[in-house]
RNA sequence: GUGGCCGUAGCUCAGGCGGUUAGAGCACCAGGUUGUGGCCCUGGAGGUCGGGGGUUCGAGUCCCCUCGGCCACCCCA
């Protein structure tokens, strides 16, 4: 292991430039959707005393093996963020905002797996939770946010999936019912599946498994045990998706991996993406998980996209390409730096984006310098200007060049920046 | 966690059966133009062949271990 050089641990990524433009680019996609609907921004802490994690439901595969856990100088037991749900949740309880309380929130997430494309060790998800009303339109706004979202970046073949889970006591009630009717096929499941049916029988249910699939088509549906209420609440989402023009498929099946789902549930998935991992966007409302950390009762609904996922899904379909930014002007000087040193600053105060080179360079590097940098404008010092007390412009697409006074720097750029050419700024001098 | 494939310069890749100083393209740097980019030409720098151990006179090439990547299961964003 000597001189093995270090790098990122397994499982993660680092975003460097330019990709780190597209992160940037569609967190300001993501911010203008959900903020035109009302919804802050909420930051917080990283990591939280894990039973705030153990909320998400004791059976489940991120709770029981997933999380990066650990106990502190202090001796706390605490996680990081496997997801954002419940982190937010627990925030509102905490300060008890008025309701109804619409936040989003980007954030790392944490899961200790196996990685592979679209599954990372750490991650970055999107997402917006509306805590306070229970009303069904509140789900439909939250879907259509989703759905928006993904269509302002240009996303065209994605599918959504929804189900409702019920009332909690639906929700206890099915899970009963499928487990009754699962301990009567046993055999005929698939052994893996088998160990599910005591301790999560609705997992069986979105088995991929062929001969846990033939049992499962069978098994009582939750669409068909559904209080009224439930049923009420799940048409009234339909309805709304449907007004909203948003098509989508019910699936009976669709069972999250989080215990506090309740009423709708929903996934959107991207047909672009021919990796087992195709969910780009999933979530649903969660009625009893304030209550369950220590709040009062209160419906809550939400979702989470994962950044990663969604970037490959729109490298997929060739859309949403993102052009860094590139700064406007770039300072070439051959008098020993003064002048590239005090210009950039100067035109950087004065909200122009400006460059450089280090390190008394060559011209010819330095122009070269300034061709990558995307700068449409070259600002050339050199002793000859310094004596004169001007500065060489030079348009680096036309190739166009003129003197100004130094004086009249800030004020030329300016023009040029509204649309005046170099040769049109008037400086008198010829191209030299 | 289980199984399969893979790991050579910053990037994409060559390196027949193990045999002398490990190559190319792109990118980078310098020169060709005593003060000028994008094209071209020339040259340069850059690698303990993921790491460790073993077999052998000799290993990038074979074996073992390990780390990492990809894929499937599983799970999920």
């Amino acid at each position: 292991m000597a001189n093995q050089a270090f790098q990122t641990p397994k499982g993660t990524k680092d975003v460097l430039p330019p990709e780190s433009a597209r992160w940037e680019a569609l967190i300001t996609t993501f911010a203008s959707v959900v903020e035109r609907a009302g919804y802050g921004l909420v930051h917080g802490p990283m990591f939280e005393d894990i039973g705030v994690f153990r909320r998400m439901g004791e059976g489940t595969d991120v709770v029981r093996k997933e999380m990066y856990d650990f106990h502190d100088k202090g001796g706390r037991h605490v996680a990081l963020r496997p997801e954002g749900t419940a982190s937010i949740v627990r925030a509102f309880v905490q300060h008890r905002p008025v309701v109804p309380w619409k936040v989003w929130y980007a954030t790392p997430v944490f899961r200790y797996e196996e990685p592979q494309s679209g599954r990372l060790r750490q991650h970055h998800q999107l997402g917006v939770e509306a805590l306070g009303s229970d009303d069904p339109d509140l789900d439909v706004e939250v879907i259509v946010l989703l759905h928006d979202y993904f269509a302002a970046l240009g996303l065209r073949q994605v599918d959504l999936v929804i189900n409702s889970m019920g009332t909690p006591q639906d929700r206890k009630a099915y899970a009963e019912a499928v487990r009754s009717f699962l301990r009567h096929r046993l055999g005929d499941l698939s052994p893996e599946d088998r160990e599910k049916v005591e301790a999560h029988p609705l997992r069986v249910l979105d088995s991929k498994r062929p001969e846990s699939q033939a049992v499962t088509a069978e098994a009582p549906r939750m669409l068909d045990l559904l209080s009224d209420a439930a049923i009420a609440q799940f048409e009234r989402v339909q309805a709304g998706l449907a007004s909203a023009g948003i098509e989508f498929t019910v699936d009976p099946r669709l069972v999250r991996g989080l215990d506090y789902y309740t009423h709708t549930t929903f996934e959107f998935r991207s047909q672009a993406l021919d990796a087992a991992q195709n969910t780009i966007g999933a979530g649903g409302r969660y009625d009893g998980l304030v209550e369950s950390l220590g709040g009062p009762p209160t419906p809550g609904v939400g979702f989470g996209s994962g950044i990663e996922r969604v970037l490959l899904s729109c490298d997929a379909e060739a859309v949403f390409a993102v052009q860094p930014r590139a700064v406007q002007v770039f300072v070439c000087d051959l008098t020993g730096g003064d002048a590239a040193r005090d210009l950039t600053t100067e035109l950087r105060r004065a909200g122009i984006a400006a460059d450089r080179a280090f390190g008394a360079r060559s011209l010819k590097a330095q122009m070269k310098a300034a061709d990558r940098s995307g700068a449409k404008l070259a600002v050339l010092v050199g002793p000859d200007e310094l004596a004169r007390g001007v500065v060489t412009l030079r348009d680096l697409q036309s190739s166009e060049q003129t003197t100004v006074d130094r004086a009249e720097l800030m004020v030329r750029v300016e023009r040029y920046r509204g649309g005046a050419s170099v040769a049109g700024l008037g400086g008198g001098a010829a191209p030299s």
